[in-house]
RNA sequence: GCCUGGGUAGCUCAACCGGCAGAGCAACCCCCUUGUAAGGGGUAGGUUGUGGGUUCAAGUCCCACCCUAGGCUCCA
């Protein structure tokens, strides 16, 4: 059977973690113990205990890669032997890892296989291998880091070096430069050049502190997500940052997940605590006064700001905080209005999402496994229909990929959770729409239907950009800060060339903030060429160039961000450009 | 939380085996009056993450804690 590429390339990885081992093991005798290392979508990694206190650090990858460079030139033959259970055993007598996957493997009643490659280096392994080392010319180290064996927590930890590998030159390079692409754009970084939001070790590790030029930005995007709601049939509502720990306990949220909440405090003989979540503030407004038929559905919608107490070592950037604002949303329907209610929220979330210039879109529909009864809450007859409904509302909607995983639901429903692809290919799932049969219940939610009588309404929950943190973080990657002029913090600069241009800019200055434009006057006793280069390095989409020229004729020079084409206008036909780019939204 | 790095001026980083803490950018002042991505000169800026310890002497060695990076686990 002829082979693909993903798999060659699987093929040859996992022959360089091989090539890997064996070079540490030369290097490090009797100080190294392997335990597995297989190829992964980008390369491959290695997981060992090291002994006698040995630590590999990156300093060290230049011997490593220079001694597997040695064993590439040796061009030693990977061949495979079927052993018995015994030899195994003794073969690698010395290493519990290997013991334990030799125990699977004969559970599974497969045969035991092995690779050597030379006299010095053999493992355990399924295979296959390339034919020799010295098809491994084109392989990089790239991080250590620690590792549960068998990644769990219970386990040891162990060292794991990363590293990939390619057929050719040229293909390790590119994907080296990919790498080196993606730090430029790291969120982080570009939030310190762009003075957009700072973390301060004193006001504590995850929470954010925004820059005037981040806040805009954020206003922006908070105000598009509120209009759009709004237009869109929902009602505006408020919930405070705190609440007693009774309408956590009420919730569940107390039971299921308090590890995840900041600890209560007290205030006069009361305990509260800060929301990890805005729903059962929500379901409150609902519940105070008794609703008809006639009032659902009801689309309640906040920016609510939660808090949990995320782990410390997973907190990063903006992606991963401990406070955040969420574009959230419950929905509160008629079980007859559920699908209509789901395919709007869909609708509205590929509206959202293209508008910010995303285009690529991956769908997952989470529902719940039968067979784990216990993991999930509700009667058969509504999970049952709610998973037909979400998969009907996806359907209507003409999903271009769908994905299922079953099991993966959340407790009290079902859900959807919408994966978008940045502009350099990476993936980052933002919107959610989550079927709920645990809160009505639990708050009693009910409504009175024609006949009279007391029913339970269907929520949904839904959060189409997430996290506005975690949102911008990766908004500031896939437009490397360079952001559209809707979005960008300052989307004008005016330069005058000297001094005595500085008047005629404050007119140009005056004019754009009449046209509601955010702009800078760049007028610091700087040549041009420097106040250029803090324009282009700010990512401003619009230079305007003031000089005596220009002045004469009552215009300016107009230059665009990252483009040395220039033209000479008017004021008012570079309002009506800008006004016309402005509108267009996700375009430049 | 766990593993391995790291924390030095506002930012990015240097300082050998323990021996006077240093540079670029930014800030401020002065000169230049600028025509398309860094003009020139000067000034100021530090309890080296915090607390303890070893030493004649600690940025450097030891202990604890905080923060941070890359991962692991987790992510309702």
């Amino acid at each position: 059977m002829k082979k693909t590429k993903t798999e060659k390339l699987a093929i040859l990885r996992h022959s360089c973690e091989h090539l890997l081992m064996q070079a540490m093991l030369r290097l490090w005798p009797g100080k190294i113990l392997m335990a597995l290392g297989p190829a992964t979508k980008n390369g491959f990694y290695a997981d060992f205990e090291t002994l006698d206190n040995l630590k590999i650090t990156p300093t060290d990858f230049p011997k490593i890669e220079a001694e597997m460079h040695k064993i590439v030139q040796e061009k030693l033959l990977f061949k495979k032997y079927i052993i018995n259970t015994k030899r195994a055993r003794k073969l690698f007598a010395n290493n519990p890892y290997k013991q334990e996957l030799i125990d699977d493997i004969v559970h599974k009643k497969e045969p035991i296989s092995i690779y050597y490659t030379g006299r010095d280096f053999v493992d355990l392994c399924r295979g296959p291998h390339v034919q020799n080392t010295g098809q491994l010319k084109h392989f990089k180290l790239l991080s250590v880091a620690g590792a549960y064996w068998r990644g769990s927590e219970k386990n040891k930890m162990l060292t794991r070096i990363y590293g990939t590998c390619f057929p050719t030159k040229k293909e390790l390079d590119t994907y080296l430069k990919q790498r080196a692409e993606a730090q430029k754009r790291d969120h982080r970084r570009l939030g310190e050049e762009l003075d957009l939001f700072i973390i301060d070790e004193t006001v504590g590790p995850g929470l954010i502190l925004w820059q005037p030029k981040g806040a805009i930005l954020r206003k922006i995007i908070m105000d598009f997500a509120l209009d759009t709601y709004l237009k869109n049939g929902y009602q505006l509502v408020f919930t405070p940052h705190i609440a007693r720990i009774k309408l956590w306990q009420q919730s569940g949220h107390w039971d299921f997940y308090r590890e995840s909440m900041f600890a209560p405090f007290k205030a006069e003989n009361q305990l509260y605590s800060l929301k990890p979540m805005n729903c059962p503030l929500h379901v409150k407004i609902y519940n105070h006064k008794i609703k008809s038929y006639r009032d659902l559905p009801l689309r309640y919608t906040e920016m609510g700001t939660v808090y949990r107490f995320e782990k410390s070592g997973v907190l990063h950037g903006l992606t991963r905080v401990r406070g955040f604002t969420q574009d959230d949303a419950h929905i509160i329907c008629r079980r007859d209005q559920l699908e209509e209610e789901i395919s709007h929220a869909l609708e509205l979330t590929f509206y959202i999402l293209k508008t910010f210039g995303f285009n690529k879109f991956k769908v997952k529909l989470s529902t719940r496994d039968p067979k784990e009864k216990g993991k999930f809450i509700g009667n058969d007859e509504d999970w049952q229909l709610a998973e037909k409904l979400l998969l009907q509302s996806l359907k209507k909607n003409k999903i271009p990929s769908l994905e299922e995983d079953r099991g993966g639901a959340a407790f009290y429903g079902p859900k959807i959770d919408v994966t978008i692809n940045d502009a350099i290919g990476r993936e980052w799932q933002l919107s959610t729409i989550q079927l709920d049969f645990n809160l009505p219940s639990r708050f009693q939610m009910r409504y009175i239907d024609q006949k009279g009588q007391a029913r339970q309404p269907f929520m949904i929950h839904r959060a189409l950009l997430g996290s506005l943190e975690r949102f911008i973080g990766i908004l500031i990657e896939h437009y490397a800060g360079a952001f559209p002029p809707w979005l960008a913090p300052v989307q004008v600069v005016i330069l005058p060339i000297t001094e005595k241009e500085i008047g005629p800019a404050k007119k140009i200055a005056d004019q754009l903030s009449q046209a509601n434009l955010r702009y800078e006057l760049s007028s610091s006793n700087q040549t041009l060429s420097y106040r250029l280069r803090q324009a282009e390095l700010q990512k401003i989409p619009y230079l305007l160039i003031v000089g005596q020229r220009e002045v004469k004729e009552n215009k300016m020079v107009l230059r665009r961000r990252g483009n040395k084409e220039q033209r000479t206008l008017t004021i008012k036909d570079f309002l009506a450009i800008v006004n016309k780019e402005i509108a267009k939204k996700k375009l430049l």
